[in-house]
DNA sequence: TTGATTTGGTACCGATCGGTAACATATAGG
DNA sequence: CCTATATGTTACCGATCGGTACCAAATCAA
Protein backbone atom coordinates (compact mmCIF):
# COMPACT_ATOMS: atom_id res chain seq x y z
CA UNK A 1 0.00 0.00 0.00
CA UNK A 2 1.74 2.79 -1.27
CA UNK A 3 0.84 6.22 -0.23
CA UNK A 4 -0.67 8.25 -3.11
CA UNK A 5 -0.39 11.95 -1.43
CA UNK A 6 2.80 13.01 0.30
CA UNK A 7 2.96 12.48 3.42
CA UNK A 8 1.91 15.56 5.60
CA UNK A 9 5.00 17.23 6.91
CA UNK A 10 5.30 15.43 10.76
CA UNK A 11 5.00 17.76 13.49
CA UNK A 12 8.11 17.35 16.22
CA UNK A 13 6.75 15.84 18.77
CA UNK A 14 8.13 18.66 21.30
CA UNK A 15 7.47 21.79 19.60
CA UNK A 16 9.60 23.85 22.15
CA UNK A 17 13.26 23.52 20.97
CA UNK A 18 14.18 20.01 22.05
CA UNK A 19 17.17 19.27 24.09
CA UNK A 20 20.47 19.74 22.33
CA UNK A 21 22.33 16.55 21.62
CA UNK A 22 24.57 16.30 24.11
CA UNK A 23 22.44 17.16 27.01
CA UNK A 24 20.06 14.07 25.61
CA UNK A 25 22.99 11.65 25.48
CA UNK A 26 24.36 12.72 28.84
CA UNK A 27 20.47 11.77 30.28
CA UNK A 28 19.97 8.55 28.61
CA UNK A 29 23.70 7.89 29.80
CA UNK A 30 22.62 8.38 33.48
CA UNK A 31 19.60 6.66 33.35
CA UNK A 32 20.76 3.40 31.74
CA UNK A 33 24.29 3.26 33.62
CA UNK A 34 22.41 3.64 36.58
CA UNK A 35 19.67 1.39 36.51
CA UNK A 36 21.96 -1.53 34.07
CA UNK A 37 25.60 -0.54 35.29
CA UNK A 38 28.08 0.56 33.24
CA UNK A 39 29.21 -1.88 32.12
CA UNK A 40 26.34 -3.38 30.74
CA UNK A 41 25.11 -0.61 28.88
CA UNK A 42 26.95 -0.28 25.26
CA UNK A 43 27.24 2.94 23.85
CA UNK A 44 24.55 2.19 20.66
CA UNK A 45 21.81 1.41 23.44
CA UNK A 46 22.47 5.15 24.72
CA UNK A 47 22.42 6.46 21.61
CA UNK A 48 19.54 4.95 20.60
CA UNK A 49 17.77 6.29 24.00
CA UNK A 50 19.24 9.67 23.57
CA UNK A 51 17.53 9.68 19.79
CA UNK A 52 20.52 10.41 17.92
CA UNK A 53 22.90 8.00 16.79
CA UNK A 54 27.08 6.72 18.04
CA UNK A 55 28.64 8.64 15.58
CA UNK A 56 26.90 12.00 17.26
CA UNK A 57 28.19 10.97 20.30
CA UNK A 58 31.40 10.36 19.83
CA UNK A 59 31.45 13.86 18.30
CA UNK A 60 30.52 15.23 22.05
CA UNK A 61 32.29 12.35 23.76
CA UNK A 62 35.85 11.38 23.05
CA UNK A 63 35.42 7.47 24.23
CA UNK A 64 32.78 6.01 26.70
CA UNK A 65 34.94 6.16 29.45
CA UNK A 66 34.94 9.95 29.60
CA UNK A 67 31.32 10.04 28.88
CA UNK A 68 31.00 7.69 32.35
CA UNK A 69 33.33 10.42 34.06
CA UNK A 70 31.05 12.89 32.69
CA UNK A 71 27.97 10.93 33.65
CA UNK A 72 29.10 10.93 37.20
CA UNK A 73 30.93 14.42 37.63
CA UNK A 74 26.97 15.84 36.66
CA UNK A 75 26.23 13.57 39.71
CA UNK A 76 28.73 14.70 41.85
CA UNK A 77 27.40 18.30 40.82
CA UNK A 78 23.89 17.68 41.88
CA UNK A 79 25.37 16.78 44.93
CA UNK A 80 26.44 20.07 45.69
CA UNK A 81 23.29 21.64 44.95
CA UNK A 82 21.94 19.30 47.67
CA UNK A 83 24.07 20.92 50.08
CA UNK A 84 23.91 24.23 49.18
CA UNK A 85 19.94 23.54 49.63
CA UNK A 86 19.97 22.22 52.93
CA UNK A 87 22.38 25.15 53.72
CA UNK A 88 19.84 27.60 52.58
CA UNK A 89 17.05 25.51 54.35
CA UNK A 90 18.29 26.53 57.44
CA UNK A 91 20.64 28.98 57.48
CA UNK A 92 21.69 29.26 61.40
CA UNK A 93 20.72 25.43 62.88
CA UNK A 94 23.58 23.24 61.64
CA UNK A 95 21.58 20.78 64.02
CA UNK A 96 18.60 21.08 61.82
CA UNK A 97 20.77 20.55 58.42
CA UNK A 98 22.32 17.62 60.40
CA UNK A 99 18.66 16.49 60.43
CA UNK A 100 17.62 17.25 56.49
CA UNK A 101 20.80 15.60 55.75
CA UNK A 102 19.65 12.02 57.32
CA UNK A 103 16.16 12.35 56.44
CA UNK A 104 17.17 13.29 52.75
CA UNK A 105 19.43 10.04 53.32
CA UNK A 106 16.80 7.91 54.43
CA UNK A 107 14.69 8.52 51.70
CA UNK A 108 17.37 7.88 49.14
CA UNK A 109 18.30 4.66 51.03
CA UNK A 110 15.06 3.52 51.11
CA UNK A 111 13.91 3.90 47.64
CA UNK A 112 12.47 1.30 45.86
CA UNK A 113 13.81 2.13 42.61
CA UNK A 114 16.82 3.10 44.05
CA UNK A 115 20.62 1.13 43.46
CA UNK A 116 22.52 2.70 45.92
CA UNK A 117 25.14 5.86 45.22
CA UNK A 118 25.78 5.79 41.81
CA UNK A 119 29.38 7.07 42.57
CA UNK A 120 30.04 4.06 44.31
CA UNK A 121 28.52 1.60 42.45
CA UNK A 122 31.02 2.83 39.35
CA UNK A 123 34.01 2.42 42.01
CA UNK A 124 32.85 -1.23 42.28
CA UNK A 125 32.35 -1.43 38.60
CA UNK A 126 35.62 -0.12 37.52
CA UNK A 127 38.57 -1.55 38.61
CA UNK A 128 41.34 0.12 36.99
CA UNK A 129 42.58 2.22 39.25
CA UNK A 130 43.98 4.59 36.42
CA UNK A 131 40.07 4.82 34.89
CA UNK A 132 39.24 9.18 34.32
CA UNK A 133 36.01 8.40 36.74
CA UNK A 134 37.79 7.40 39.72
CA UNK A 135 39.22 10.83 40.36
CA UNK A 136 36.06 11.93 40.04
CA UNK A 137 34.52 9.32 42.59
CA UNK A 138 37.45 9.96 44.83
CA UNK A 139 36.84 13.88 44.77
CA UNK A 140 33.22 13.47 45.54
CA UNK A 141 33.11 11.22 48.10
CA UNK A 142 35.68 12.29 50.21
CA UNK A 143 34.22 16.17 50.00
CA UNK A 144 30.92 14.51 51.07
CA UNK A 145 32.33 12.93 54.16
CA UNK A 146 34.17 16.08 55.24
CA UNK A 147 31.25 18.45 54.65
CA UNK A 148 29.58 16.11 56.62
CA UNK A 149 32.16 16.43 59.31
CA UNK A 150 32.25 20.13 59.35
CA UNK A 151 28.42 19.80 60.13
CA UNK A 152 28.94 17.43 63.15
CA UNK A 153 31.07 19.58 64.23
CA UNK A 154 29.00 23.06 63.51
CA UNK A 155 25.95 21.41 65.74
CA UNK A 156 28.52 21.02 68.82
CA UNK A 157 28.36 17.08 68.90
CA UNK A 158 31.06 15.32 70.69
CA UNK A 159 33.68 14.00 68.54
CA UNK A 160 32.69 15.02 65.16
CA UNK A 161 35.25 13.40 63.12
CA UNK A 162 34.19 10.12 64.38
CA UNK A 163 30.39 10.91 64.35
CA UNK A 164 30.54 11.54 60.05
CA UNK A 165 32.29 8.71 60.22
CA UNK A 166 30.12 6.91 61.69
CA UNK A 167 27.12 8.37 59.33
CA UNK A 168 28.89 8.37 56.07
CA UNK A 169 29.58 4.84 56.34
CA UNK A 170 26.27 3.68 57.65
CA UNK A 171 24.89 5.48 54.78
CA UNK A 172 27.39 4.03 52.33
CA UNK A 173 26.68 0.35 53.83
CA UNK A 174 22.35 1.37 53.37
CA UNK A 175 22.74 2.35 49.78
CA UNK A 176 25.04 -0.99 49.31
CA UNK A 177 22.74 -3.25 51.53
CA UNK A 178 19.42 -2.14 49.72
CA UNK A 179 20.90 -3.75 46.57
CA UNK A 180 21.88 -6.67 47.91
CA UNK A 181 19.30 -7.82 51.08
CA UNK A 182 16.01 -6.75 48.99
CA UNK A 183 13.10 -5.55 51.10
CA UNK A 184 12.92 -5.69 54.95
CA UNK A 185 16.75 -4.96 55.34
CA UNK A 186 18.78 -2.85 57.98
CA UNK A 187 18.38 0.06 55.57
CA UNK A 188 14.71 0.21 56.44
CA UNK A 189 15.72 1.54 60.12
CA UNK A 190 18.59 3.79 58.69
CA UNK A 191 16.94 7.02 59.95
CA UNK A 192 16.47 5.52 63.34
CA UNK A 193 20.00 4.18 63.38
CA UNK A 194 21.57 7.36 62.29
CA UNK A 195 19.40 9.33 65.36
CA UNK A 196 20.45 6.75 67.85
CA UNK A 197 24.06 7.38 66.69
CA UNK A 198 23.95 11.41 66.86
CA UNK A 199 22.56 11.10 70.11
CA UNK A 200 25.14 8.93 71.44
CA UNK A 201 27.36 11.62 70.69
CA UNK A 202 25.30 14.66 72.29
CA UNK A 203 26.97 16.63 74.80
CA UNK B 1 67.13 -23.40 14.08
CA UNK B 2 64.82 -26.40 13.89
CA UNK B 3 65.43 -29.15 16.95
CA UNK B 4 67.67 -31.95 16.11
CA UNK B 5 66.71 -34.26 18.55
CA UNK B 6 63.08 -35.17 19.86
CA UNK B 7 62.99 -33.05 22.82
CA UNK B 8 63.24 -34.29 26.10
CA UNK B 9 59.86 -35.52 27.40
CA UNK B 10 58.70 -31.79 29.85
CA UNK B 11 57.67 -33.21 33.13
CA UNK B 12 54.99 -31.49 34.91
CA UNK B 13 55.72 -28.05 36.68
CA UNK B 14 53.37 -29.92 39.55
CA UNK B 15 54.35 -33.81 39.99
CA UNK B 16 51.69 -34.06 42.79
CA UNK B 17 48.16 -34.56 41.47
CA UNK B 18 47.29 -31.85 40.52
CA UNK B 19 43.56 -29.99 41.33
CA UNK B 20 40.93 -31.39 39.32
CA UNK B 21 39.71 -28.99 36.68
CA UNK B 22 36.89 -27.77 38.08
CA UNK B 23 38.44 -26.87 41.08
CA UNK B 24 41.28 -24.73 39.00
CA UNK B 25 38.68 -23.10 37.29
CA UNK B 26 36.85 -21.99 40.22
CA UNK B 27 39.98 -20.96 41.44
CA UNK B 28 40.70 -19.04 38.39
CA UNK B 29 37.20 -17.26 38.67
CA UNK B 30 37.69 -16.73 42.23
CA UNK B 31 40.57 -14.45 42.02
CA UNK B 32 39.70 -12.68 38.32
CA UNK B 33 35.99 -11.90 39.53
CA UNK B 34 36.93 -10.33 42.22
CA UNK B 35 40.14 -8.52 41.08
CA UNK B 36 38.73 -7.15 37.83
CA UNK B 37 34.66 -7.28 38.37
CA UNK B 38 32.35 -9.81 37.43
CA UNK B 39 31.80 -8.45 33.74
CA UNK B 40 35.08 -7.46 33.15
CA UNK B 41 36.78 -11.07 32.88
CA UNK B 42 35.77 -13.03 30.24
CA UNK B 43 35.03 -17.39 30.00
CA UNK B 44 38.57 -17.19 27.81
CA UNK B 45 40.47 -15.65 30.52
CA UNK B 46 39.25 -17.86 33.17
CA UNK B 47 39.94 -21.43 31.36
CA UNK B 48 43.40 -19.99 30.22
CA UNK B 49 43.81 -18.92 33.80
CA UNK B 50 42.99 -22.27 34.64
CA UNK B 51 45.46 -23.63 32.42
CA UNK B 52 42.49 -25.57 30.97
CA UNK B 53 39.97 -24.64 27.93
CA UNK B 54 36.52 -23.35 27.52
CA UNK B 55 35.03 -26.41 26.17
CA UNK B 56 36.55 -27.86 29.44
CA UNK B 57 34.67 -25.26 31.63
CA UNK B 58 31.49 -25.52 30.30
CA UNK B 59 31.28 -29.16 30.48
CA UNK B 60 31.24 -28.41 34.01
CA UNK B 61 29.39 -25.17 34.48
CA UNK B 62 26.20 -24.58 31.94
CA UNK B 63 26.90 -21.00 32.01
CA UNK B 64 28.98 -18.00 32.84
CA UNK B 65 26.13 -17.14 35.06
CA UNK B 66 25.85 -20.61 37.32
CA UNK B 67 29.77 -20.27 38.01
CA UNK B 68 29.33 -16.36 38.70
CA UNK B 69 26.84 -17.96 41.69
CA UNK B 70 29.27 -20.81 42.43
CA UNK B 71 32.10 -18.45 42.79
CA UNK B 72 29.84 -16.77 45.16
CA UNK B 73 28.20 -19.40 46.74
CA UNK B 74 31.72 -21.25 47.82
CA UNK B 75 32.30 -17.43 49.48
CA UNK B 76 29.12 -17.78 51.51
CA UNK B 77 30.71 -21.00 52.60
CA UNK B 78 33.68 -19.77 53.64
CA UNK B 79 32.10 -17.09 55.79
CA UNK B 80 30.56 -20.05 57.48
CA UNK B 81 33.95 -21.32 58.07
CA UNK B 82 34.67 -18.13 60.18
CA UNK B 83 31.78 -17.73 61.78
CA UNK B 84 32.47 -21.19 63.00
CA UNK B 85 36.09 -20.42 64.11
CA UNK B 86 35.28 -17.43 66.35
CA UNK B 87 32.78 -19.66 68.18
CA UNK B 88 34.65 -22.46 68.50
CA UNK B 89 37.59 -19.68 70.02
CA UNK B 90 35.53 -18.19 72.61
CA UNK B 91 32.70 -20.59 73.38
CA UNK B 92 31.52 -19.25 76.34
CA UNK B 93 31.87 -15.23 75.84
CA UNK B 94 29.65 -13.69 73.24
CA UNK B 95 31.60 -10.91 74.53
CA UNK B 96 34.63 -11.81 73.07
CA UNK B 97 33.01 -13.49 69.91
CA UNK B 98 31.88 -10.07 69.29
CA UNK B 99 35.39 -8.49 69.78
CA UNK B 100 36.93 -11.58 66.88
CA UNK B 101 34.01 -10.61 64.60
CA UNK B 102 35.58 -6.83 64.93
CA UNK B 103 39.25 -7.27 64.85
CA UNK B 104 38.35 -9.24 61.54
CA UNK B 105 36.08 -7.09 59.90
CA UNK B 106 38.19 -4.37 60.86
CA UNK B 107 41.46 -6.75 59.01
CA UNK B 108 39.19 -7.14 56.12
CA UNK B 109 38.39 -3.76 55.54
CA UNK B 110 41.66 -2.10 55.51
CA UNK B 111 42.61 -4.98 53.61
CA UNK B 112 45.05 -2.61 51.10
CA UNK B 113 44.84 -5.33 48.36
CA UNK B 114 40.90 -6.00 48.83
CA UNK B 115 38.04 -4.85 46.62
CA UNK B 116 35.33 -4.93 49.62
CA UNK B 117 32.66 -7.69 49.79
CA UNK B 118 32.74 -9.91 46.39
CA UNK B 119 28.87 -10.71 47.22
CA UNK B 120 28.25 -7.06 48.13
CA UNK B 121 30.21 -6.11 44.40
CA UNK B 122 28.61 -8.84 42.91
CA UNK B 123 25.01 -7.17 43.55
CA UNK B 124 26.19 -4.15 42.59
CA UNK B 125 27.56 -5.76 38.85
CA UNK B 126 24.57 -8.00 38.27
CA UNK B 127 21.55 -5.95 37.80
CA UNK B 128 19.35 -7.83 36.36
CA UNK B 129 16.86 -8.72 39.53
CA UNK B 130 16.33 -12.42 38.08
CA UNK B 131 20.17 -13.60 37.95
CA UNK B 132 20.74 -17.19 39.76
CA UNK B 133 23.33 -15.41 41.95
CA UNK B 134 21.37 -12.72 43.54
CA UNK B 135 19.84 -15.92 45.71
CA UNK B 136 23.02 -16.50 46.86
CA UNK B 137 23.81 -13.05 47.62
CA UNK B 138 20.52 -11.90 49.66
CA UNK B 139 20.95 -15.33 51.84
CA UNK B 140 24.27 -14.71 52.60
CA UNK B 141 23.77 -11.17 53.50
CA UNK B 142 20.64 -11.74 55.76
CA UNK B 143 22.64 -14.60 57.12
CA UNK B 144 25.42 -12.47 57.99
CA UNK B 145 23.24 -9.64 59.78
CA UNK B 146 21.53 -12.42 62.03
CA UNK B 147 23.88 -14.01 62.75
CA UNK B 148 25.42 -10.58 64.28
CA UNK B 149 22.55 -9.51 65.83
CA UNK B 150 22.52 -12.89 67.77
CA UNK B 151 25.83 -12.11 68.98
CA UNK B 152 24.75 -8.92 70.38
CA UNK B 153 21.65 -10.43 72.13
CA UNK B 154 24.14 -13.12 73.73
CA UNK B 155 26.94 -10.62 74.78
CA UNK B 156 23.90 -9.13 76.47
CA UNK B 157 23.54 -5.36 75.23
CA UNK B 158 21.02 -2.99 74.63
CA UNK B 159 18.95 -2.97 71.70
CA UNK B 160 20.79 -6.10 69.92
CA UNK B 161 18.57 -5.88 66.77
CA UNK B 162 19.55 -2.39 66.42
CA UNK B 163 23.31 -2.58 67.44
CA UNK B 164 23.79 -5.49 64.54
CA UNK B 165 21.81 -3.21 62.19
CA UNK B 166 24.47 -0.60 62.73
CA UNK B 167 27.92 -2.42 62.97
CA UNK B 168 26.48 -4.46 59.52
CA UNK B 169 25.74 -1.30 57.93
CA UNK B 170 28.93 0.29 58.97
CA UNK B 171 31.18 -2.76 57.91
CA UNK B 172 28.99 -2.59 54.77
CA UNK B 173 29.82 0.59 53.70
CA UNK B 174 33.33 0.12 55.36
CA UNK B 175 34.10 -2.21 52.52
CA UNK B 176 32.46 0.06 49.34
CA UNK B 177 34.15 2.71 51.29
CA UNK B 178 37.21 1.35 50.86
CA UNK B 179 37.08 1.05 46.74
CA UNK B 180 35.95 4.83 46.44
CA UNK B 181 38.10 6.35 48.35
CA UNK B 182 41.51 5.51 48.73
CA UNK B 183 43.63 5.70 50.81
CA UNK B 184 43.21 7.93 54.69
CA UNK B 185 39.55 7.14 53.99
CA UNK B 186 36.91 6.66 57.01
CA UNK B 187 37.13 2.93 57.01
CA UNK B 188 40.76 2.85 58.67
CA UNK B 189 38.59 4.39 61.60
CA UNK B 190 36.60 0.86 61.79
CA UNK B 191 37.06 -0.56 64.48
CA UNK B 192 37.37 2.53 66.58
CA UNK B 193 33.98 2.91 65.45
CA UNK B 194 32.59 -0.42 66.11
CA UNK B 195 33.89 -0.06 69.56
CA UNK B 196 32.52 3.59 70.10
CA UNK B 197 28.97 1.98 69.31
CA UNK B 198 29.08 -1.00 71.18
CA UNK B 199 30.07 0.76 73.97
CA UNK B 200 26.93 3.08 73.51
CA UNK B 201 25.15 -0.10 73.61
CA UNK B 202 26.30 -0.75 76.92
CA UNK B 203 23.81 -1.40 79.90
C1' DT C 1 43.91 -55.04 27.20
C1' DT C 2 39.74 -53.37 26.45
C1' DG C 3 36.24 -49.91 26.59
C1' DA C 4 34.16 -45.89 28.63
C1' DT C 5 34.80 -41.36 30.48
C1' DT C 6 37.22 -37.14 30.98
C1' DT C 7 40.22 -33.77 29.06
C1' DG C 8 42.66 -30.89 25.56
C1' DG C 9 42.80 -28.44 21.12
C1' DT C 10 41.04 -26.04 17.48
C1' DA C 11 38.06 -24.03 14.79
C1' DC C 12 33.91 -22.00 14.54
C1' DC C 13 29.16 -19.62 15.50
C1' DG C 14 26.26 -15.23 15.69
C1' DA C 15 26.16 -11.25 18.44
C1' DT C 16 27.96 -7.38 20.38
C1' DC C 17 31.69 -4.50 21.85
C1' DG C 18 34.04 0.39 21.33
C1' DG C 19 35.20 3.25 17.65
C1' DT C 20 35.62 5.34 12.71
C1' DA C 21 35.10 6.78 7.54
C1' DA C 22 32.40 8.88 4.23
C1' DC C 23 28.62 11.22 2.71
C1' DA C 24 23.98 13.31 2.90
C1' DT C 25 21.10 16.49 5.26
C1' DA C 26 19.69 20.12 8.19
C1' DT C 27 20.48 24.32 10.51
C1' DA C 28 22.07 28.77 11.40
C1' DG C 29 24.85 33.16 10.60
C1' DG C 30 26.62 36.44 7.54
C1' DC D 1 21.88 33.37 -0.91
C1' DC D 2 25.98 31.27 0.32
C1' DT D 3 28.80 29.04 3.44
C1' DA D 4 30.26 26.92 7.67
C1' DT D 5 28.99 23.98 11.28
C1' DA D 6 26.29 20.40 13.62
C1' DT D 7 23.67 16.38 12.98
C1' DG D 8 21.85 12.08 10.78
C1' DT D 9 22.69 7.68 8.15
C1' DT D 10 24.95 3.73 6.81
C1' DA D 11 28.36 0.75 6.50
C1' DC D 12 32.26 -0.85 8.25
C1' DC D 13 36.55 -2.12 11.31
C1' DG D 14 39.03 -5.53 14.43
C1' DA D 15 38.31 -7.48 18.80
C1' DT D 16 35.89 -9.87 22.02
C1' DC D 17 31.73 -11.76 23.95
C1' DG D 18 29.27 -16.34 25.58
C1' DG D 19 28.73 -20.77 23.77
C1' DT D 20 29.32 -25.12 20.72
C1' DA D 21 30.86 -29.02 17.28
C1' DC D 22 34.20 -32.19 16.47
C1' DC D 23 37.97 -35.03 17.16
C1' DA D 24 42.33 -36.51 19.27
C1' DA D 25 44.71 -37.61 23.41
C1' DA D 26 44.85 -38.92 27.99
C1' DT D 27 43.00 -41.27 31.88
C1' DC D 28 40.86 -44.83 34.38
C1' DA D 29 37.92 -48.93 35.57
C1' DA D 30 37.06 -53.65 34.61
Amino acid sequence: MTPRFSPVPAEPLTPVPVMPPRERILAAASDLFYRQGIRAVGVDAIAETAGTNKMTLYRHFESKDVLVAEYLRRLAGKSEVFWAHIQREHPDSPRKQLGSWLEAAGRDANDPQGRGCALANAAVELAEKDHPARRVIEEHKRASRDRLAKLCADAGLKQPEMLADELFLLLEGARVCAQSIGADSPCCRFVRMGEAIIASHEK
